[in-house]
RNA sequence: GGCCCUAUAGUCUAACGGUUAGGACGUCAGGUUUUCAUCCUGGAAAUCGGGGUUCGACUCCCCGUAGGGCCA
């Protein structure tokens, strides 16, 4: 890994980042600024990285980095670089049921990400030449002495910060310290993209702290070194970096570095316009995608959080958003994240689904639920003919019927302009899965139907669906016989006509649900029998009336 | 406590000194429909407050106020 030289192309590249530490899952905050850098990047022919910063040895965890990379390869957002060209996985090798989506596996990150914990070389050398110069020193005040400086500075209503006045060249073994930077006193301006011209004091910062020791760099410190050895900018970050801005340019400046462009992104709300954290509910990635949020709404979403294209355009591609995206429309405020209008995205989403693949994705959620079980049936043949096959269908789990995916796609056919969300599919479809509906007889109750005239209008139902034929059984044909039946059926008792006395009754008796789809179109994926058996159960349950 | 950032309907936002302040989500009403959903039509709803600058301010400046972030 060398970032020494640059040739003249890379030296002109615009290179961004984003630097997520590894201490939790994919954050919805951290994958919206992982977007407006891959947008920036991709406008801009650059290139986009991704930097685990994992020097906090204790709070890091390798499962949270795998859990980033994952989500951000699910998002799409590919990062260009990387130290180690490794990362590529068998097409078709399947990891979760959730990401079972073809597309997803066509291309898997190309590189690994960089790693603090892989540059401590970097920051060595460079804590080295800050102390060999003396613009940083070893200091050995204890946790008690600042306290109290910090409690005194703060009653006499001056900034909190630590003003060393033992600063030592050399490390003391015997004691615990800390190495510091000292801030120059001046009054620093920097330009923000996004916000324009800041000017802040930085003689309120005292002697920040910069590592623990040679080989332990701290934020402020390990993010100036690789910053500026990746060539990243404009560094395009989350604005509750902004305070941090200055003290990492006096780092820069004493180093000699070049100084970067800078963007900070206004943050995303919790509905309270508090910073977006786990305490309001989801906000890790892999939360919305196993909810069954597409990433198509998600990036659509998180793209106008914050942005937007300054037309009426509001549906967005991923390839659209490269093309649009600007930060000079970036906004200043925060926004809130408002899951309303998620769902929104994600509803319209459902509904351009291709049928085929809104169906592969529901299926999981199916599974999941256990209403119904994947099995695989091999069939042999003699060598010749290829030897064996090997066929996915599936189970259900109540009545040990098998049922192959075009079953489930016309299943699925039926909920793509219901679902929100795809996890909303097994409470909404369950009825196609269960042997017995569980429902109150009041439910087969159109308006102020009584139980005489329901179990009249069912026994009418039964007489007239039985006489069907099978190859008259499809959703056009059940529907022109059944709303002949029932205009006239109706015609005999009021003037205003009133379709719902037989169709509620029907549908409810089909679905034990007060919603669903039409009941035509459930009688086709029914088939017959299980009709008849359904309109044969709602009836048994007037059964005292027959007698 | 110090420093910093921000301010148009409930929410996301448009209007780069002159518009009946526009769009979307949500909400309400109506239509289509057996129900739900989709779809269509329509409605209610906003420039934080006070001073300036200007013929004219959502827009520029100042002071408040409110919210947020960072630091420990």
């Amino acid at each position: 890994m060398s970032f020494g030289i640059l040739n003249l192309s890379e030296a002109f590249m615009v290179r961004v980042r984003i630097a997520p530490s590894p201490t939790g899952p994919l954050h919805i905050g951290t994958s919206r600024t992982a977007l407006f850098n891959y947008l920036f990047a991709k406008k801009q022919k650059g290139n986009f990285i991704l930097r685990i910063e994992d020097t906090d040895l204790e709070r890091s965890n390798p499962k949270w980095e795998r859990d980033i990379l994952e989500n951000l390869k699910w998002l799409k957002i590919k990062w260009d670089e990387g130290p180690t060209p490794i990362f590529q996985r068998k097409i078709g090798e399947i990891t979760n049921h959730k990401t079972q989506n073809p597309e997803n596996q066509r291309y898997i990150g190309d590189y690994g990400p960089y790693r603090q914990s892989q540059r401590i070389e970097s920051y060595t050398k460079y804590i080295k030449k800050l102390l060999e110069s003396g613009q940083a020193f070893w200091c050995y005040h204890s946790k008690e002495e600042l306290e109290k400086e910090k409690k005194e500075q703060i009653k006499r209503k001056e900034a909190p910060r630590h003003v060393c006045d033992k600063r030592q060249a050399t490390s003391d073994k015997k004691k615990k310290g800390i190495i510091r930077f000292r801030c120059p006193s001046k009054k620093l301006k920097v330009h923000d993209l996004i916000r324009g011209d800041l000017e802040s004091d930085t003689g309120i910062l005292g002697d920040i702290s910069i590592a623990k020791d040679l080989k332990t760099p701290l934020y402020n410190f390990a993010v100036v070194v690789d910053d500026f050895e990746m060539k990243i900018t404009p560094v395009i970050r989350g604005e509750d970096h902004l305070p941090n801005t200055p003290k990492q340019i006096l780092i820069q400046e004493a180093l000699g570095f070049s100084r970067p462009q800078y963007a900070h992104l206004p943050l995303i709300l919790a509905p309270d316009k508090s910073k977006l954290s786990k305490r309001q509910g989801a906000v890790s990635i892999r939360e919305y995608r196993e909810q069954g949020y597409l990433l198509e709404a998600l990036i659509n979403f998180m793209a106008l959080l914050g942005w937007n294209p300054g037309t009426d355009k509001e549906i967005f591609t991923l390839p659209e958003l490269i093309k649009e995206f600007s930060l000079e429309k970036v906004q200043k405020q925060g926004a809130i994240f408002n899951i309303e209008k998620l769902d929104w995205f994600n509803s319209y989403y459902v509904r351009q689904k291709p049928l085929d693949e809104l169906t592969w994705l529901c299926i999981p959620y199916l599974i999941e639920e256990g209403l119904i079980k994947p099995i695989f049936k091999i069939k042999q043949y003699p060598p010749a003919y290829g030897g064996m096959d090997l066929k996915q269908i599936y189970q259900i789990s109540e009545t040990k019927e098998e049922v192959n995916f075009e079953y489930l796609k016309k299943i699925i056919s039926l909920y793509q302009e219901r679902l929100k969300k795809l996890s909303e599919i097994s409470e909404l479809a369950d009825f196609f899965f269960k042997e017995k509906l569980e429902y109150k007889k009041d439910l087969l109750s159109w308006k102020e139907m009584k139980d005489k005239e329901i179990l009249e209008v069912l026994t009418k139902l039964e007489k007239i669906i039985s006489k069907i034929k099978s190859d008259d059984w499809n959703k056009d044909n059940l529907e022109k016989v059944l709303l002949a039946e029932a205009e006239s059926f109706d015609k005999l008792r009021t003037r205003k006509l009133d379709r719902g006395k037989l169709l509620w009754p029907l549908r409810v008796a089909l679905t034990g649900k007060k919603a669903s789809p039409g009941p035509f179109e459930i009688m086709e994926v029914l088939g017959k029998e299980k009709t008849v058996q359904r309109i044969d159960k709602a009836k048994s349950l007037f059964s005292t009336l027959d007698n």
